[in-house]
DNA sequence: TACACTATGTATAACCT
DNA sequence: TAGGTTATACATAGTGT
């Protein structure tokens, strides 16, 4: 998306990296935003920059409930 | 995106909301992986449908190490 | 350094099979 | 019901300020 196609690979630069990391952010977050209201479902969303910031999302529900939800599925149940 | 301009809301009709919710959560984890590859940041994303069936994406990182990375701040730095 | 703009690539709603 | 197609809306890379 963009004045040019994109390759899937770390981004040297850093000014570029930190940019694009601002903006795909508010994006994912966005998306994530959308699907919960959307389809009625839990999502929670966590990202730590690379300097160690931290970003969440999650629906209605809080992240620590979402977390919970996932840590207490029985260990066969939490493969992708 | 699409043929038409989308409200942001429940998704009433029941196909409909399975199939937006199938296209959508790829789209979701496609970005998310797009994000954490290009700037090289941890991210973990926890999809529960409403029928409570689990999808999950992490990047380099398990979702078990990212998961224990933000159970493990300080309380005060968890806030969004 | 951070916003604003816009040309262009991408995601996806409705449709089709 | 699931998978493929396509017209359209949306996200965003590069750019300007």
């Amino acid at each position: 998306m963009g004045r040019v196609k994109l390759q899937i690979k770390r981004i040297e630069n850093t000014t570029n990296r930190q940019v694009t990391f601002s903006k795909r952010r508010n994006g994912l977050i966005k998306k994530a935003y959308e699907l919960s209201v959307l389809c009625d479902v839990d999502v929670a969303l966590i990202i730590f920059s690379s300097s160690g910031r931290l970003s969440l999302f999650s629906g209605n529900k809080s992240i620590e409930e979402i977390l919970a939800r996932y840590i207490n599925l029985p260990a066969n149940r939490r493969g992708r």
